[in-house]
RNA sequence: GGGGGCAUAGCUCAGCUGGUUAGAGUGCAUGCUUGACAUGCAUGAGGUCACUGGUUCGAUUCCAGUUGUCCCCACCA
């Protein structure tokens, strides 16, 4: 139970101690008065309450000019509204208020109960509480006698009195709620965190940096699942991190997605405003997207902090915010310094619909259906023919060569000769050059420089003109002739018609080819020969390359580094100009007068080779990757040396799913290592570890896209299930790499834990008589509290040591099996019997176990975890920055733990026999047990038997005379139950014949295992001894088995 | 044309560096109004760990091949 105790001194009964005394005892009768918060208005309050006695244990707001009545930690409120302001951040479902009517219109919106004293003057009635006696959401509980105030001490002795207890009237819960229902909690939850300033870390040099950046997700739109699934991951790590006492940071940010989010702008204003953006202008275009850009990443903002993530806010990112646009800059021009930029004229993927460039990252191909179209291309002064193949007939208007194998003997005599290109009368050379495969087609090629990359390397070899075809908008040039104008794939089938029909066409042949797309479009690319600016990328890969194989950087899980090896080892130069407008403009100016081309940070207004002031910059922007290649340096301040450069970077690991490795991780690697070139590679690499996840798909295991319109909106399940149980749906059975299903079952599983969870702890809590979170000495411990303890104790390592190797899936499975199994399924029921007697031990073994199971679950399921961790007994402002469990000898007590496990395997046994024979559990017997361990099955466990076991009474006895039991074998205890009635001989007969048989089956197994010499010689020694183990048990089932069947 | 993933219960998937009576969730069957939870409890059925070889004392796990399936990369006109 959480309170806000809003305190007044001047209710006036400071001095009656009948009064005072009422008070606390009421107070008292309240299971646990310990506060989050309370508000403490006036200067007699502490005299009121003693020794903090009665008093909230932790005092946060305290409105008082003094100091000295401060209480240690807290907080001063500089006026009542901010009290109350602030109290609201506190997780409370239940406030009270004591005080007088200056206290209580401001709190009792957050109350459910208030003590109240009502003051009546002699000449007044009832002035302050109207409103509160005429509401009908509250009612009054009790009312004291009326008192008198003394004329002696107090300050109006013509003041009468009565003190009211009121309570709301429906919202008044004697208990949790019986389901978990997170809406509430969360929003609450969250701003407590943030208030708290949790999620912003201080650069302390005493503590250890952790650090993460976020893959910026694009202002385009939404987060889908995939980012939900992204950011749990790097959430479940960062608040393992942080409770581990590192100095944790997660910086947040967004990327402004260049093409991207240009498009959706564009579209916006086709479809609300039917205009272009030149329409508008570069200006105002641009403001457009910004306001665009506001507006979605406030929106992402708040979708990530709907989901958890506990990311520093006061740190938040942007590619194109003015540091991180200076760090582009800087890096521009150090790669045109070094030589690593140049300004090129090249094929370049261009998408007519987008008007831009586009690297080959950005470019999909796809298998479309298409043609091989044979050509007859005249040799000039004869009669004869070449003939050519090619798949694109309409770019024919541009080939300035055809050419053959230098060794084709085909072809030979042919180089150098002259042709006629058909429906044009240009002529064009044959030439020989090594690329052309002399198997494939008619071993002729067609060369249209402009428009392919092999024709553009084999123009420049042989000096050829360059002839556009196409232009950039898709449509036909004046080299088309009769075809200007037309669209490219008009000009296709109308040249096929032409050649057709002017006998130009051999043959048509079906041929399936790939095709590249614009990744943002879903338009055919056309590659075109233009000017665009290039990285050389082959010196940036070398260290790359380098970093990765030497293992600085690694790639979880390891196959992965595969794949950015073979993309960085086979890398072409990267097209880094865009002609779009939303973006970093390239810092290059161009002199209109002498040429030349100056790049620099700052803006060039005069050529520094001929003086002219005639300087033009750049139209093009940089490729969006440009800017987010620098972001692990660049969010931390870099080109700044700025403390948060120093002390987080380098980045402790980056989450992030496989599609993404060749766009943007293997830039970030190149980036950074020569940006950081001259320090030791660990501290120059932007990571040393890269965690792939997969992609979420639908329940049938397609991707989750619009057109398909199967994507699930992550908020959708958010606000029906909760964020915890997202983030546990999407954690769990994930395994590395591996792309996951989400399905309503998988949600509703997770439901049905939170759920599991709440009650449990609301059982806790409702059995809760002592106020502590330590655990009881040694000697008041029973064996089920031990074998509880050992349990919860291995669990710490495992978890840790998962999350610490990323296998953050499996953690989490035993995280549930112990919670739901171990703890909730047999310590809880174990415990019962003790509960209804009182007894302390088992509370305090329970909150204990409780309290810190949920604090290893945290980092999965914050927001419940912090709900319940609040309302147990603990120490300490949040479960968020508690200290993470620790392994410890004094929680392992093997011996113990292992009694235990013998007493539940022998109730287990018993339950399935009877179960088995359909007794019903209402149908009790006397359990009578014959064992060796009589230390194990002592009395104090035969409550066990009788709640878990439908035991009547429980006998531990040497031998059993009758006939008349069913007869249960475990390995160290053999149990009767008198069922005389229940029994069928036959039938009993044969369970346990069939029961023998596996057994002997195991024995005979495990003996010739341990006769084997290879084993018993070459096996581990404990491997060996387990099996020996093993077999012991089997045997000891056995000789029970075979008593069994001997009394039948 | 290269490279990689996956193949385990009806379904969805775990199973880390070889030794388990091969697990979970869900579904199925049976029985439970047990003072936290039917979003629950108990019990059970259900698997030649795709196939064939190899390494090993021992293979679901490691290696090779086969089949099926999915993905990534690639400028053969």
């Amino acid at each position: 139970m959480r309170l806000i105790v809003a305190v007044d001194n001047e209710w006036g009964i400071g001095n009656k101690g009948d009064l005072l005394a009422r008070v606390r005892a009421d107070l008292r009768n309240f299971r646990r008065v310990t506060a989050d918060c309370a508000v403490i208005l006036g200067s007699n309050t502490l005299a009121t309450f003693p020794g903090g006695k009665v008093l909230p244990k932790r005092v946060n707001i305290v409105l008082h000019p003094d100091p000295a009545y401060h209480p240690e930690g807290a907080t001063v409120a500089h006026s009542l509204e901010e009290a109350v302001e602030i109290s609201r951040r506190f997780p409370s479902d239940k406030v009270f208020v004591i005080g007088g009517a200056s206290v209580y219109r401001q709190m009792l919106p957050y109350c459910d109960v208030a003590y109240i004293t009502k003051f009546k003057k002699s000449f007044e009635k009832d002035v302050y509480f109207e409103d509160l006696d005429a509401s009908d959401e509250w009612e009054l509980e009790s009312e004291s006698e009326e008192f008198v105030s003394d004329p002696e001490t107090d300050t109006e002795p013509d003041l009468k009195y009565t003190f009211c207890i009121y309570k709301r009237k429906k919202t008044m819960k004697k208990e949790l709620p019986k389901t978990y229902s997170p809406d509430e909690i969360e929003g609450r939850l969250y701003d407590f965190w943030n208030e708290k300033g949790y999620f912003t870390p201080e650069i302390d040099a005493k503590k250890k940096p952790f650090s993460i950046v976020i893959p910026p997700p694009n202002v385009t739109g939404k987060l889908h699942m995939g980012h939900a699934l992204n950011n749990t991951l790097q959430d479940i790590i960062i608040r393992t991190k942080r409770m581990q006492g590192y100095s944790t940071l997660w910086v947040p940010g967004t990327d402004h997605a260049g093409i991207a989010t240009q498009i959706k702008v564009e579209e916006n204003l086709r479809v609300e405003q039917g205009l272009t953006r030149h329409d508008v202008g570069r200006e105002k275009f641009l403001e457009m997207v910004w306001d665009w850009k506001n507006k979605y990443s406030d929106n992402i903002k708040k979708q990530l902090r709907r989901i958890g993530s506990s990311c520093d806010w006061s740190r938040e990112a942007f590619t194109m915010s003015p540091t991180l646009s200076a760090a582009v800059k800087k890096t521009f021009v150090r790669l045109w310094d070094k030589g690593l930029i140049y300004r090129g004229f090249r094929i370049a993927n261009w998408c007519p619909h987008c008007n831009t460039a586009l690297s080959d990252a950005e470019v999909e191909h796809k298998e479309i259906p298409g043609n091989f179209w044979h050509i007859r291309y005249p040799i000039k002064g004869t009669d004869e023919y070449l003939t050519i193949a090619t798949t694109r007939p309409e770019t024919m208007f541009g080939d300035t060569a055809v050419a053959v194998h230098p060794e084709d003997e085909r072809y030979k005599d042919l180089v150098g000769k002259t042709l006629i290109l058909p429906l044009t009368d240009r002529e064009i050379p044959v030439i020989a050059d090594e690329y052309v495969d002399r198997e494939f087609g008619t071993g002729c090629v067609k060369i249209t420089p402009c428009h392919d990359p092999n024709d553009f390397e084999v123009g420049a070899r042989h000096g050829l003109e360059h002839i556009f075809a196409i232009g950039e908008d898709g449509k036909m040039t004046s080299a088309a002739g009769r075809f200007e104008g037309m669209d490219r794939f008009e000009a296709r089938k109308a040249t096929v018609k032409a050649l057709e029909e002017e006998g130009y066409l051999v043959k048509v042949e079906p041929h399936g080819h790939n095709v590249a797309h614009c990744y943002r479009c879903g338009n055919v690319i056309e590659p075109l020969a233009s000017r665009q600016w290039f990285v050389k990328m082959k010196p940036l890969a070398e260290p790359a390359i380098a970093a990765v194989k030497e293992g600085h950087i690694q790639f979880i899980p390891e196959r992965f580094s595969k794949n950015y090896l073979n993309w960085m080892e086979n890398i072409h130069d990267w097209c880094i100009s865009r002609q779009l407008w939303w973006g970093h403009r390239i810092p290059a100016y161009y002199c209109d007068d002498c040429g030349e081309i100056t790049v620099s940070e700052t803006d060039v207004t005069v050529c520094p080779k001929c003086g002219s002031k005639k300087m033009r910059q750049d139209e093009d922007v940089l490729d969006t990757w440009f800017s987010s290649a620098l972001w692990p340096f660049s969010t931390l301040g870099w080109p700044e040396k700025t403390p948060e450069l120093d002390y987080y970077y380098p980045t402790n690991v980056l989450v992030t799913a496989y599609d993404i490795i060749t766009f943007w991780v293997s830039k970030m690697i190149f980036m950074a290592l020569d940006t950081m070139d001259g320090k030791p590679i660990d501290k120059a690499v932007p990571f040393p570890d890269v965690f792939i996840h997969g992609l979420v798909r639908d329940a049938q295991g397609r991707k989750m896209s619009k057109s398909l319109g199967n994507g699930i909106d992550p908020l959708d399940i958010v606000d029906k299930y909760g964020a915890d149980a997202l983030r546990f749906a999407l954690a769990t059975g994930n395994s590395p790499g591996n792309d996951m299903r989400f399905s309503d079952e998988k949600i509703e599983a997770a439901r049905n834990f939170n759920n599991k969870i709440w009650n449990a702890a609301r059982f806790v809590l409702m059995n809760l008589t002592v106020d502590d979170y330590h655990l009881p000495e040694k000697e008041q411990l029973t064996t089920a509290d031990k074998w509880i303890l050992t349990e919860y104790n291995s669990l710490i390592g495992e978890v840790t040591a998962n999350i610490e190797n990323y296998e953050l899936g499996v953690a989490l499975s035993k995280l549930y099996d112990f919670i739901w199994d171990v703890f909730c399924d047999w310590y809880i029921e174990l415990v019962k019997p003790r509960l209804q007697s009182g007894d302390e031990t088992a509370q305090r073994v329970l909150v204990f176990v409780l309290s810190n199971t949920l604090k290893l679950l945290h980092p999965y399921m914050p927001f419940i975890t912090e709900e319940i961790w609040q309302s147990l007994p603990h120490k300490g402002d949040s479960i968020m920055v508690s200290e993470w469990p620790k392994t410890s000898k004094e929680l392992d007590f093997a011996d113990d733990a292992l009694k235990m496990e013998r007493v539940i395997a022998v109730i287990r046994a018993i339950r399935a026999r009877r179960a088995e024979m359909n007794v019903p559990n209402s149908k009790k017997a006397t359990v009578y047990i014959v064992t060796d361990y009589k230390d194990t099955f002592e009395p104090s466990i035969f409550p066990f038997f009788e709640r878990l076991a439908s035991a009547s009474e429980v006998d531990v006895i040497d031998s059993y005379g009758k006939d008349d039991a069913v007869q249960v074998v475990t390995d160290s205890a053999t149990a009767y139950i008198p069922l005389a009635e229940m029994i069928d001989l036959e039938k009993e007969k044969a369970r346990l014949t069939d029961e023998r048989k596996k057994t002997v089956g195991e024995i005979e197994r495990l003996e010739k295992k341990l006769s084997n010499e290879g084993f018993v010689a070459k096996a581990p020694a404990a491997v060996v001894e387990a099996e020996r183990v093993k077999l012991e048990k089997y045997k000891d089932t056995l000789s029970g088995i075979d008593a069994a069947l001997a009394r039948l």
